[in-house]
Formats: C-alpha cells, sequence, structure tokens
DNA sequence: GTGAAAGCGCTAACAA
DNA sequence: TTGTTAGCGCTTTCAC
C-alpha cells in the first residue's frame, strides 16, 4: 500500500510537506508543491481516510439516516443531497431504517453514527426529546428534512398548509362530502397527523363537519391506499371526492374506484400530495413538493454549519403548489 | 470524549482487556468481561471507528456504487442488501454516479473507495477492463448485479432470455408486428444491448423479419417510452405489440396509447421487464425479476468473500418469470 | 519554507 | 487471564 512516507521519499521531502502540499495550504513553495503532487499522481497515492479522521478529527462523511431509501420521496431526496455533499468532497453514509424499533434506536443512540460522520441529516423522522439529545450529543450538525426540531437546521414544507390546498380545490369543486385517507404513523414523523388536521381544518373553515367515518388509515403505500378507498366507497354515504396524504395512496384510490366501475374524476375525484415521478403518467391532481430543492438546502445547511459551526441554525419552509391534473373534477349532482 | 481508556480506567484493567471484552474474544474472564461491559455501557462508550480501522486494517463497511439511486431497481437492490450487511454489522458508504462520466470515472478509479470499505458492490454498471482492473486493486472482494466480470461474484438474470420470453409472449397471443422500445447505454452497461439481442432473437426464432424502424431508443425512463411509443404509432404500419425494455418505459408506452385513443389491450398489447411496485396497479404486463434477492445475494456473497478471501467468486443467474396482466391480449384481426 | 516529533484511539503480538 | 507496547498513517505544533 503506498502510504504519505513513499510519497515523501519519491519527492525528496518530509511527510509533513507531502501533507500541507497535497492539502493546498501555505507554507511550500511552488516547486516543492509541483514535485509532491507529481510524486503521489505517480505512485497513485490516496491518503488513508481512517489515519486522516484520526488525526485530524474529521472524517469528511455525512450520515444520512431516513425511514426508506426504496420509497420515491426520501429517493429523490438522498439523491440531491448527495450530489451536493459529494461535490463539496463529503461521503454519503446511508442508514435507511425501515419501522424496526430496534434499528431507529440504534441510529439514533449513536451507536452508528458517533465518531464515524461529521455531520447527520435525518429524513422523513420525527425524533423525541431524547433522540434529538442523543443525537445532538454525537457532536456535529443537524439537519432534517421534513420537521422542525429547535436547534437544529431543518427543511420542510407545511404539511397542514398543503393538505388544507388540496381540500380547498375539491371543496372549490363543490364537493361537500370529502373523504381522507391519511397514514399511520409507527416511526412518528408528525407528517400524518398535520396532513389530517389540515384536512379536518379545511372542511371547518367551509362550515362543513367532521366526519371520522370518512377517514381511513393505512400505510404510506399505493395498496394500502387501494384498501383504503375500498372502504370509504362502500360506505352507505360514501365520499364524492377523496384527498389522500400522498400521491402513493391517491393512486391506490384511482385505481380502486376504477376497478369498482366509479369513474374518475365523473363520479369521484382524488387528489394527493407529493407530485410523485408517476404522478403526470396518471394524470393524478396534486400538491407538489419540491424534492430537489429539499435536499440541496438541506445539504447547504448542514456544510454551512460545518463551516461555521456556532451559526444560528435556519428553519426554512419550501412551497408547495397545486398541480390541477385529470382525476379532479366538479362534483356530481346529488343522485 | 469517552476512549478505550476511559473504560479502562473504570472497569479497572488495561485497554487491551477492554478490547478484548468488547470484541467478544476469548482469554476474558467472565467476571472481567462483565465489569468492562457495564463500564463501556455506563460511559456509553463507542469506539472509534477511524482508530480501529487504522490499527486492523479494516473498516467494516462496503461501498455501494450505483448509477442510480432514485429509480426503483436501484434502490429495491440497495435497500435490500443494506438490511443484510447492516445485520451483519457493516456500514453503507454510497456512490451514486448519475450520468456524469467524470464521477465514474472517481469511483471506479478507488480513489473514493480506497481503504475506505472493506467490499465494493457495483449495480446495474458494466465496467470496463481498466475499470476492472482499477477496482479490484482496491483490494476486497467486488460483488455486481446485472451483469457478469471474470474474478468477481454476480448476481443477474438473463436479460436476453427475460426479452426473449416478453416477446414470446405477444408471439404466442398472435401479434406478428411487434415494437421494441430499448434504452440507449450511456453508461455502458450492456443490459440494453442483451435485451435488444433477445427481441431480434426471438423473432428471428418465429421466422419473423427484424425490422429497424420498429425499434426505438430513448432512456429508461417513462417520459422516454411515452415518446419512443409515439414514433412507432405513428408508422405507417404501426406494431400491434410493443415490448419495452423496462417497465417505466412500458408505463409510457400505455399512455402514450391511451392519449392515442389507441386501446390497450384491444389495438396495442404493451409488455415490459421488472415487474416494477406500480406494474400491479396500472395493470401491465411484465417479466418479473426478484430485486430482494439479488440485493441480498449480493451482500451475501460479500460477506462470504471476506470471512473466505479465497474462495472462488459465484456467478449466479436469478430466475424471471412472466406475470400476465391486462396490457397484452389477443392480436386484433388484419384491418 | 521545511522537518522532527508528538500524538489521534485503537488492535494485536508478545510477555508475564 | 491480563498487561505492556509497538505500531497503523496521518495532522499539526513547534523549532529551525
Amino acid at each position: 500500500m503506498t502510504t504519505i512516507r513513499d510519497v515523501a521519499e519519491a519527492a525528496g521531502v518530509s511527510i509533513a510537506t507531502v501533507s500541507r502540499a497535497l492539502h493546498g495550504l501555505p507554507r511550500v513553495s511552488d516547486a516543492t508543491r509541483q514535485r509532491v503532487l507529481a510524486a503521489a499522481a505517480e505512485l497513485r497515492y490516496v491518503a488513508s481516510p481512517s489515519a486522516a479522521s484520526l488525526a485530524s478529527g474529521q472524517t469528511n462523511a455525512v450520515g444520512v439516516v431516513a425511514p426508506f431509501i426504496n420509497r420515491w420521496y426520501f429517493a429523490a431526496v438522498v439523491h440531491s443531497a448527495e450530489e451536493r455533499l459529494r461535490k463539496a468532497g463529503f461521503d454519503l453514509l446511508l442508514y435507511s431504517l425501515g419501522t424496526d424499533v430496534q434499528e431507529r434506536h440504534r441510529a439514533f443512540s449513536g451507536t452508528l453514527l458517533s465518531k464515524r460522520v461529521d455531520a447527520v441529516l435525518v429524513l422523513g423522522l420525527h425524533p423525541t426529546a431524547d433522540e434529538v439529545a442523543a443525537l445532538s450529543a454525537v457532536g456535529g450538525p443537524v439537519a432534517i428534512v421534513g420537521a422542525k426540531v429547535p436547534g437544529w437546521a431543518s427543511v420542510r414544507i407545511d404539511d397542514e398548509a398543503a393538505a388544507r390546498s388540496a381540500v380547498r380545490h375539491v371543496l372549490d369543486l363543490g364537493h361537500r362530502r370529502v373523504g381522507f385517507i391519511g397514514g399511520d404513523d409507527p416511526l412518528r414523523t408528525a407528517m400524518p397527523a398535520e396532513r389530517r388536521a389540515g384536512y379536518r381544518a379545511e372542511l371547518i373553515a367551509a362550515g362543513l363537519p367532521v366526519h371520522p367515518e370518512l377517514e381511513a388509515v393505512g400505510e404510506f403505500t399505493v395498496r394500502s391506499g387501494y384498501a383504503a378507498a375500498v372502504r370509504l366507497l362502500q360506505l352507505p354515504e360514501p365520499p364524492t371526492a377523496i384527498f389522500a396524504a400522498s400521491d402513493e395512496m391517491a393512486m391506490g384510490a384511482v385505481q380502486a374506484a376504477r376497478r369498482a366501475g366509479i369513474a374518475v374524476p365523473r363520479d369521484l375525484s382524488v387528489i394527493g400530495i407529493d407530485d410523485h415521478e408517476m404522478a403526470e403518467l396518471l394524470d393524478l391532481t396534486t400538491v407538489a413538493q419540491p424534492v430537489v430543492a429539499q435536499g440541496v438546502l438541506a445539504a447547504e445547511m448542514l456544510l454551512g454549519a460545518l463551516v461555521e459551526p456556532d451559526g444560528e441554525p435556519h428553519s426554512v419552509t419550501v412551497p408547495t403548489e397545486l398541480v390541477v391534473r385529470g382525476t379532479t373534477g366538479p362534483a356530481p349532482r346529488r343522485g
């Protein structure tokens, strides 16, 4: 293995000079720097990250903690964050948790992250006070996407407002019986509750009653959205519009309606949240949230905090936008 | 920061004993081990990975090199591989390349991976001889998913056979004019070429001519599949069936047909490859490939090679399966 | 502008 | 069964 010593010998300098030259530090003459660079390239020298970390206390890695990586939203955010971080010279350590409580605990306790990363990016999770304390104790800056935590930088949409604008859209179309398909919250992300709150708030603001039987809960998946829609559509007095807390669930709902011979949007309007990459294909009306921007923004907040550890962490709410497509339409005339 | 020295003091033993006790090595009395474990827990001690790596030469991390992480197939494989690797105590370093040639070069040259990981998992890329040499020089075992490389462990489907079975299905339904939507190959993955070869081979085996104008190439995306289908359907003599090299492209093709007023499957049959998570929802006929199995298998091959470095790397081809759904049907009568 | 040397926190060989 | 000690390869201070 090529070490810094080999490079030093080849260039005829000390290892200290090699280190300085390779890091672009001052106090190295141009001639020397060139010689070192040439020797390093010649020998294909790559510094040992372990040794560098041990000596410097910096890992040049960022940990990403997310519940899933194989869900559109998370994959998109991770992808954009990774791109930004790598450009800044950081590696990405991935911790996708699934719904396993054990895993979640290990990730947040610091066992996995302590001394391993310079900063942490949390996605789509709403940590408890204990978890916040534990992760903060790891040492580096933490940024969170999809929730707001005091002391941490955060990027998110206003989930309640997004839900309200979705519901408002169908109310504007004349719908008065609006169903809700929400997700349960095994990872305690808070997001599902906020979207439900928005749904209810908008109904109330319109002077409409909140009917618990019009609310169905499942997972944030197509399949679960399908099942939830089936339940809603079998009600004695089914909704004429369904607001689903995610596009994946909305897609399932559209499919359920079609299979039941209920025409969308003639007999049933469906709206989701996300603007999933398949939403356009399926002609789904939705409230779009910017995923790339959230990933990049969070990455940059981390980068900023790494440079300036004492800066106040920012909390940014990015805008959502109603995207009207073909799954919503005027409320059907009363039968 | 708590170091091994603190634990040693608290337990009243030497640091060597702490190390042994924590690693479950023999030559530690039960009583001592208990005391050490208790002290470590009490102090919330977490060993420094950098120091451990430097001293032991092992990083306990696996690098995953993939072109995209935000594509269904890759996300699914990474997810399952990560789960398996983490269970074995390994961290995951993510390198998603995009289509940037520079990035690809950096990843394969070893600059990013050298001394950073114990093993590498390559997904959906077909490295050149130079790249194989460079990555092999990094030192640890390498496993590849979706291609076969001499000297590396590999897991994949038989892309040509998968394509042939898709084409056979529509031929069996009586179609004689079968279009192909393929993907170009900026990352040189070989996969697109094999699927096209399978398409042609099956036509020839059925005694049918190969019409270049029936082959459309784009990216592996819904949008690109849509555009390609539009081109095929505008031909003077359009195909009655389309085989797309991925489900995402097939979904785009279905949408293009519907928008053009062409009924699926009455006027046009469409079949893809993958069994994408949305395929069932969209009632898409496809050739399914097992994603979780591929991720887990590749991870286990790596784990095995780490334990037994001199074992012969295995090369596994996992089976695919035709899944007939609603987008394929009998060929329309000749007009 | 350059080099010598002291660690960083741990593992592993060896000694006791 | 336990402790001592020599590194692992690098960064960083300090002296020159």
